[in-house]
DNA sequence: TTGAATAATTAAGCAGGCTTATATATTAAG
DNA sequence: CTTAATATATAAGCCTGCTTAATTATTCAA
């Protein structure tokens, strides 16, 4: 059970929603200018994180997401159409999709990502050797324990 | 100009992106149970970042959405209603309104961003506190430079 | 073998968010 | 004092994304 004693203190925790704002600002002028829907981008983002080599279902997504599998579904044709993802049928399964990302999604989403992240590519530049490598170092340790507890 | 040697290394790069995934999934999924649009929340979300006692104009907002100011005048009136904002009137120039949260404004704000770190604040309490102490140091260096950005 | 359950799709309708056009009030410039 | 420019708000219309309901195909359970 967390107590305060094992939770960051205000200072990281304020730190933390300005890495955030400052993320999701670029981002969400991002996917404005990609004529996505956010719904659209973070289901994408899904398929591009969890990597399944069998793909995504439908249904899984719609959990995800929060939506129904029409809204899924309907999503989904206009991102086959952008040639971004595909629908596969499910060999072990044929009521199942498989639901995956193309090539060409795939380097929609690294765009996302670097302009989302952009401003502390710019902010490494005003860094010196030592404090980029405390920040490597704490990113790399999160990315470790994030791992983990997946 | 930033070269290479003044960059994250992809392994940071990737952890950056984890870190933003998981928060964008909690956040995702709050901003559409509190039954707001992205774009309202993240209008917010700039009034409280900013900070400016001031307020925000109508049109500044409308710049950093990039939304009309019809959109953003339609949108503070679901705000307003909700009793999450308020307009005043602009003393220095009666054309001009100034945007700003109210109380309820920003719990409702802090609450999100909780949400949004809930992910980490869990991750916390498996770390030890050295490990925990490396990432305070990182992120306040972080929230520094940032402050020194702005 | 039959009926129930599951996965996905499609159509129709609704709600919300945006733009454009217009109007009003205010400030700035000449 | 007059005109131009600016800031905001409102109305109308369009588009998008969602839900519900119905349907089809497939798998599961009895």
């Amino acid at each position: 059970m967390s107590s305060d004693s094992t939770s960051f203190s205000e200072s990281s925790r304020r730190a933390f929603g300005q890495i955030i704002h400052l993320s999701m600002r670029n981002f969400w002028h991002f996917t404005r200018e990609q004529g996505l829907s956010m719904a659209q981008i973070i289901a994408l983002r899904q398929l591009y994180h969890q990597g399944e080599a069998g793909g995504c279902s439908v249904s899984h997504i719609g959990e995800r997401l929060g939506v129904t599998n029409a809204a899924v579904s309907q999503s989904l044709d206009k991102l086959v159409h952008q040639g971004l993802v595909e629908r596969k049928e499910n060999p072990h399964d044929r009521r199942s999709k498989q639901i995956s990302l193309t090539l060409e999604g795939e380097k929609m989403l690294k765009k996302s990502m670097r302009v989302q992240r952009s401003w502390i590519d710019e902010l490494s530049t005003k860094l010196s050797v030592e404090e980029q490598a405390q920040i490597e170092s704490a990113f790399r340790l999160l990315s470790q324990k994030i791992n983990e507890m997946e």
